[in-house]
RNA sequence: GUGGGUGUGGCCUAGCGGUUAGGGCGUCAGGUUGUGGCCCUGAAGAUCGGGGGUUCGAAUCCCCUCACCCACCCCA
């Protein structure tokens, strides 16, 4: 019988690899501290509703991308795809629009899409995220993306990634500006690709993005989006861009960006490695006015972004960034015999007390073999302990790098050796 | 959902109609009596993703299937 495997779009994350994850992670949540935003921690399933309503029942991401299961008592539920949902219905749920505006919120974890997997995409797959909510000022919107530069530069990324913006003013604008596109569109409708005269019928913005049609003279030609924007939209997205500008920031605005749900407003984002094709995207984000009135709440502007870990990851790797060190213990033991395999316990536990990272080798094993496994786990020091050495209350405590000479410890004097035995700081 | 590529011990891989299916890494054990990382020797470990065919004979050819990868679609 074949063994089962992890299912299908899903990894296991090995000690390997952890390093990196940990890394990453541990940056993410610095940098949301330094700018002040608090973790929240919310279910990996929600009701549907929490999902479904928001992105509108009929969208492709409603139809078969969510893992959508029944409990036993007949709840309908969700793995949770996206977390600025749950973000928004934990902000409803806590009455968090009585606590001081915009709450700032950062998230991490897993969620889950059944997609076709392919590079960089998952059907588990893990999402930093950060939103500001209840806040409309664009000085929000540039907070955000200052945050998440911060985020890829304390990475250790260059500032080769580009961050392309756009606003899509509100759902009205949008409407108003698919007539627009519609009637440009219309003339060219038979020499365009079959991909984008779908695309006329089900999403007309989207044509601006196609990949086939991208040199087409209709896309090239196709008016922008930001000449439809209400006054107030349009002021919105130059004051965001003048606090991106007083922020050092560079950008690239890219009106093609477009975001099809109703409840997204005003600015959007995406940050991409440079040259790269595929998903690529390692981050992307956008103001959600609508979003807290949609899941029942008070309306509320809010504005934040997420972004991918597996592509983080995919593109430090790429880069040769993260940490390098190999992790390993400061002391591996030595123990021969069963008196010195029982004093090797307790030689382990007192450095273990001190902070000491301990592998305690295990008896049985001849005492080339258990070098020679020291040698290989990048451990600073071995410590031998054998039924003389137990005996004696004491313990020989060999370096494994450099060539200083191997020395007898009394155990009693161990603890204070401490940091001597350490690499870290 | 659509299209393409790949599938040999834990990992990388040779073999492409007749081989005891070979190698490297890794693992484990030895290299004399209590001392390593290199080196040497040995061992365990694959019936070649699964199923069905063609053939005297298949890891090697054909069909189906599954998985992985890549691209499209979509991307909250």
């Amino acid at each position: 019988m074949a063994s089962p495997r992890a299912p299908r779009g899903m990894h296991d994350t090995l000690p390997e690899d952890s390093e990196l994850w940990r890394f990453i992670r541990d940056t993410a949540e610095r940098v949301a501290r330094l700018y002040d935003y608090r973790a929240i921690e919310t279910p990996i399933v929600e009701d549907a509703s929490v999902f479904l309503h928001t992105a509108g029942d009929e969208s492709d991401i409603v139809q078969k991308e969510v893992y959508l299961f029944e409990d036993r008592g007949g709840d309908r539920l969700a793995l949770r795809p996206e977390g600025t949902a749950a973000a928004c219905r934990a902000y409803i749920e806590h009455g968090m629009s009585s606590r001081p505006q915009p709450v700032r919120l950062f998230y991490f974890g897993p969620f889950f899409r059944y997609d076709r997997p392919q590079a960089g995409r998952y059907r588990q797959l893990h999402q930093f995220g950060v939103e500001a909510i209840g806040t409309d000022s664009p000085a929000a919107d540039a907070e955000l993306i200052d945050l998440q530069l911060t985020l890829y530069r304390e990475l250790g990324f260059g500032d080769d990634l580009v961050l392309r913006i756009n606003s899509i003013g509100t759902a009205e604008t949008r409407r108003n500006f698919a007539k627009v596109l519609e009637a440009h569109f219309i003339p060219h409708l038979e020499t365009l690709s079959r991909d984008s005269q779908r695309r006329f019928e089900t999403n007309i913005l989207r044509i601006l993005d196609s990949k086939e049609d991208a040199g087409h003279v209709a896309v090239l030609s196709a008016p922008s989006i930001l000449d439809y924007l209400s006054p107030e939209d349009a002021e919105h997205f130059e004051a965001v861009k003048a606090h991106l500008d007083a922020l050092g920031i560079k950008y690239e605005i890219d009106p093609r960006i477009v975001r099809g749900l109703d409840y997204y407003a005003r600015t959007v984002w995406e940050v991409e490695p440079p040259g790269a094709g595929g998903q690529s995207t390692i981050g992307a984000g956008g103001r959600y006015d609508g979003l807290i009135e949609v899941l029942g709440g008070p309306a509320t502007p809010a504005v934040g972004f997420a972004t991918g870990i597996e592509r983080i990851a995919l593109n430090m790797r790429e880069r040769g960034l993260g940490p390098t060190e190999e992790s390993a213990p400061d002391v591996v033991t030595i123990p021969l015999g069963d008196r010195g395999a029982a004093a090797a316990a307790q030689a382990a536990a007192i450095l273990r007390r001190a902070d000491i990272s301990v592998r305690n080798g295990l008896p049985g094993r001849s005492m080339k073999a258990a070098m020679r496994g020291a040698g290989v786990s990048g451990a600073r020091y071995a410590l031998i302990v054998g039924d003389a050495e137990a005996e004696a209350g004491t313990v020989v405590l060999k370096p494994l790098r450099g060539d200083e000479e191997q020395r007898t410890v009394a155990v009693a004097d161990l603890g204070s050796l401490g940091p001597s035995l350490t690499d870290r700081a």
